[in-house]
DNA sequence: ATTTAATCGAGACGGTACGTCATGTCTTCGG
DNA sequence: CCGAAGACATGACGTACCGTCTCGATTAAAT
């Protein structure tokens, strides 16, 4: 879309702006894989002056943050099914799927790349990581109320080898994140 | 240490040389905690040229690795105490106090960073992680076959929950990385 | 030994690249009439990082003042006919045709402009129009030593009505700057 | 003056408006000395939006030059006295008078500033100059009628070398702009 | 009395140029 | 040939103004 069609609102924020930005964002982390996600290529690519984008995120992470978890997120509740082991099992595989999607994954790899620079995006990071990591809590703690976990188990760290798994396989590459690994590792923490 | 102090070796390599940038990257990666380990910065630090740099690494990230285990690693076998409990509550219990070392654990988060966006470096950390998960899996393989874990463990899997616990909590320093943890970790996988 | 006793070592400048600058610079100035003498454009241009521009002049100003007395400027000796009225006239009529150069003009009037926000070139600019005045003083004071002016003839005013009309009609336009107007206005100075 | 002060007018012309943004422009002309006379920095100045200022002149500069001429000039008819030279004298100290105004100096050399990056503003000060030079080139006329000039003095040329020698010594500096200086001009050009 | 039309403050927006920073290569000179 | 110093091309960075646009309010003139 480019900036002649997009019509122009005034002191208002415009919000074709904004999710123009974030397409252009999202194009260039899928397409580039590794290079070139310069915050002039993003300006280009969205047919926007570079200052809107400073205007509204405080750096180039906070705009890839947002492009990836503006449409990603609709806020998917934690599975309920009464059963630890299900609920468990479930939470991986949606995660390890979902990282895996082909627009997903190079996007991904890029905002960490972009976190480990900048302090302000990994604040950021950290609030939605957090935010993962309560979820899933939940779901073990609901398990431990129905004795299908010990009273002392430690809920934090089974939670971080789950995504400790998944960061470490993701960012590495060096094994898999299928389907079977992940009932593997959900069976071998609350089995 | 100064240029001018340091005698020249003519057309010999200089071994002084060679310490004196790893220990100039070394104060870097220690001291500025978020910032600026350039190129130009460790040559400074180091009194050296930053030909001479690039003339025996390919890469500035390839200087930190180098600058972190030329000292810190004098490649410690793994323990085999003859029980895999003890032999991998021991791994885990090290792997965590090392990266706590007031001086390392700056450097190695400094070193992350600078590998997220230096694809030479990424892969100098692949081979060092490699071998450090190769050590922990020949551990476990040797309990394996003394009966200690199931024939069908996914001995990489366990490889990975440590890991992936230690860097997650590493990086995002959400949780702690104390004995006491390293302990129930261990304990949690092979119990 | 000291710092500033130390012979320099570095890389020498390169004499190319600064005349391949104020050539460049030159062509910009003559070729675009009014527009687009910008920094990139001069880098670009002569084919030269923009950070090698302001390694060497602290203004984009500097660089046009440089191209353009660098060349033009060998230094011509004020003329000494021995007549007063010769004398006057032929520097009054060099200085007119040298600024109608047509490659000169434009060049000379956008340096004008640049200066006028440019702290750094006005400077500069004031060093050079002052050997000017400078020379033409000298002249009209040897004229004055032979009898051909009174004694208390206020030199800096001529020199200044001279300079004054030169720089006010090239800027403003209004007027011409021909040879005739040159010698009518030397032989009203000391006629 | 701010914008909660000021009642708006509906659908006509604001004079309030007007004055408040003519002030805040002289203010920063005279007050800013060497920085930053904006139009986002008369608009903010003004308590008014820029919109309004570009509704109403054309460019930046025709504001300050508004700004300037609005109050500074009740249009002073040429002085007529009989006799040219006390006529041109009191011209050209009036002229250098009024520029030394404490007031007035600065604004009118960032007025010049500006009019040099801004055609627009260039063209309205030849306006103004160029009736400058025609109520001075009057009173020469009146004065070569009466037989106190030439009938072939160039008159253009005298002009300019009394606005010449004023705007050279202005802007530049080198020299004073006294009464003394106007008076011996005067003598030194109808004498 | 109601509509219509213009002013005005505010500020988002697409651009252009700025001056700085880091990278990795190349060059000079002294040991 | 090594090593220190540093020039150089490249390219991204974040900032400053520009001039245009639209909003929402206010008020005067037209209906």
């Amino acid at each position: 879309m480019s900036a002649t069609e997009r019509p122009h609102t005034g002191r208002k924020r415009n919000e074709l702006v904004r999710s123009a930005i974030l397409d252009g964002a999202l194009r260039l982390l899928a397409g580039a894989e590794g290079g070139a996600v310069t915050v002039d290529a993003i300006a280009r690519e969205a047919g926007v002056g570079k200052q809107t984008i400073y205007r509204w995120w405080p750096s180039k992470g906070a705009v890839l943050l947002d492009a990836l978890t503006d449409r990603a997120e609709e806020s998917v509740p934690p599975p309920d099914s009464g059963s630890l082991g299900a609920d468990l099992a479930a939470v991986v595989t949606a995660t390890f799927a979902a990282a895996q999607h082909p627009q997903t994954a190079p996007a991904l790899r890029t905002l960490v790349r972009e976190a480990a620079n900048d302090p302000q995006l990994a604040e950021l990071m950290q609030e939605f990581t957090g935010a993962r990591r309560a979820a899933l809590q939940q779901v073990l703690a609901r398990g431990r109320e129905r004795g299908e976990l010990p009273d002392d188990a430690d809920l934090d760290l089974i939670v971080d080898q789950v995504y400790g798994v998944f960061w470490y396989r993701f960012l590495l590459g060096h094994a898999p994140l299928t389907r079977d690994v992940a009932e593997r590792l959900a069976r071998g923490l609350v089995g």
